[in-house]
DNA sequence: TTTCTTTATGTAACCGGTTACATATACTAT
DNA sequence: ATAGTATATGTAACCGGTTACATAAAGAAA
């Protein structure tokens, strides 16, 4: 006896049960597939039955189910976004005008953070991925085989930003990095400094840091002015890092006038370390930086640094993620314009770092 | 005639269609629900047949789709959390802790931010239980009606965070923020401080910042110390208004010998600008913070505050969510401990903000 | 009137998992 | 040998949407 049968067919006549799509079109007396059009194409149901179908989900206060919908479309509605940390507000602030922009094209923003570690990037990846995602933001060019093996296997669309190079993926929103630490030289320069030394990022590991060093190197070059090896160190992006670095320059590159640092919070960083040595900034020294973030323009003095157009990056990554989404074959490099802002951290050259002196230094 | 069935069935014999459970089936030569248990309840099934079917799934390099494990589970295994910013690490902290919990759980996590906005906060839990989400994690006990209402229609399960009060839905994972303000306020009238000045944050909006005022006038009131009205600002959580709120405070409450912050934010602008105006901290002005973000600890000299476990309070907001999800009636309140930390921007009651002057306001 | 379009709606399959229930097989106890 | 039980596996329904195709009704052309 097939008692299942019986079984179903009470459950399909037990209204109760219905749910959804199929409740609406019972109370709107009409087929689920009107509903559906109802939503979707409204233009292709007769004005007065989309009115019926429109109260009936009023009545029932109706929410479309997000996984019905995915599994029926092969879509999540969701794009994922690797950043190196939340922390730096550059990022949260391109995380916040990306998820803003996905939202409004009805689309869920998942965001991992891995911390400028190319192992954890790939673990990130790998779990955006499972997670469901229809789309990746990623940060630079440079990653693991692994996660570009990854990303060419499952073929997930994805957009490069903070660089102009799209990578094999064909689709970058960014800007020139090394451009960028070459305005903010320049501006050294033209002041009349002629010793520097260098608070660069991870070059080793982070693209980004490797391109606004070579940015600056040229700038010199260009200038015929040598930056010698010593005068540049190299650590990760973080105040405390800021601060030990122009300690340790002070020992190895007393005569320098200018620090040039690799982003902001290492040259707040390098600003608190020399007024906490008792330099004047500008007056003993200049310190430059680069993103441009929040707390730049809110240190004494504010930072003399290149502007990074963080909330534009996201929208256009949006956009672009979006359009590649709809089309693989989409590509495109949308290059950003930087903007150098004289906070008042740089000025004419003086005594520079030897004025805090090698004596003083632990 | 049926011509869909032959269509039908065309398809389901063309086999490389089959995908997923079906193909791995196929290959392994049992059933889907066989393929289903040996992910789900691996020991029903024998140890070589289950072999066989992870190799197959192996050899197709399969990957569950999370939306039909979704449709079918009635489980979204993500969670959101709305915040007020992503901007202050005390949050984005949080928020790390809370994703890597939830990754580790099998869960994803939504975000969502809304500047302290009740309507925007509105907003974003729209979104987020419209974006499909298996619970929530909210900011705080004071929200909006219509926030309020819509949790309780959805039945979303949700945990407050950074407060003890756990509200209608029953689980709070927090602290006791009027006593880390009693902390730290003891501590300055334990250095002998009498006259004070309070920068709070936005107190008829924010109930935690209401909580920390309150914290603050108990101690004061303990210690027989009367706070004047005209000694009390208030402002949102920027550095920017931190430092207006210093100028402003100079005018109104020149006797004030120690500022009370509201935050480690204020804090941070309070200090840049007493040091900006000449005032040496904590020589010449006491400044105390909340929350004991990596920025305090970086200043010069370190701020004096209350450190949030926000790391902890990220991990056990993630643990009360899932139990909650797992057992509606789940109800806890978790209360993490303060710790005061000694900065060093409070010391001894010198001149206060009188040695700056209000001659020097513009 | 008849035939051809066009437009609106309905039926049923499908997306890729999970699982209740049925069935088959092996093992135990009598 | 027989009945009873435990274990392993299969069948088919189900989750809640979308949509190809069939069908019905209305309007246009002949």
């Amino acid at each position: 006896m097939p008692k299942s049968k019986i079984t179903t067919s009470a459950r399909r006549s037990d209204r109760s049960r219905r749910v959804g799509v199929r409740r609406i079109a019972e109370i709107a007396g009409v087929s689920i597939a009107t509903v559906s059009r109802t939503f979707n194409t409204p233009e292709k149901v007769r004005p007065e039955v989309r009115r019926r179908i429109e109260d009936a989900a009023a009545f029932i206060d109706y929410a479309p189910n997000v996984a019905a919908k995915a599994l029926s479309l092969s879509r999540n509605f969701r794009i994922g976004a690797a950043i190196p940390t939340i922390e730096n507000s550059i990022f949260a602030r391109f995380v916040q005008a990306l998820g803003d922009s996905l939202r409004d094209a009805g689309y869920g923003l998942s965001l991992g953070m891995f911390e400028y570690d190319q192992e954890r990037e790939f673990e990130v990846v790998r779990s955006l991925i499972a997670s469901g995602i229809d789309g990746l933001a990623l940060s630079g060019t440079e990653r693991s085989q692994d996660t570009c093996d990854l990303l060419a296997t499952k073929g997930v669309p994805h957009v490069l930003t903070s660089i102009l190079d799209p990578g094999p993926g064909g689709c970058a929103v960014g800007y020139d990095n090394a451009l960028g630490s070459y305005m903010v030289a320049e501006h050294l320069l033209k002041l009349g400094h002629r010793r520097f030394a260098v608070i660069a990022g991870e070059t080793d590991i982070n693209d980004r840091a490797r391109l606004r060093l070579d940015g600056v190197e040229k700038a010199l070059a260009d200038w015929g002015v040598h930056l010698p090896r010593r005068a540049v160190k190299h650590a990760a992006f973080t105040i405390r890092n800021g601060r030990t670095a122009l300690r340790e320059l002070a020992v190895v590159a007393p005569e320098a006038t200018a620090v040039i640092c690799g982003n902001d919070v290492l040259a707040v960083g390098a600003l608190f370390e020399a007024q906490a040595c008792g330099l004047r900034v500008p007056e003993d020294l200049s310190i430059v930086g680069f993103d441009g973030i929040d707390l730049a323009s809110e240190v004494e003095p504010p930072l003399t640094t290149v502007a990074v157009p963080c909330d534009e990056m996201g929208r256009r990554a949006a956009q672009t993620l979006l359009s590649k989404i709809g089309n693989p074959d989409f590509t495109a490099t949308i290059q950003l314009e930087l903007a150098l802002v004289a906070g008042g951290s740089a000025a004419e050259p003086t005594a520079g770092l030897r004025a805090l002196g090698a004596g003083s230094v632990t």
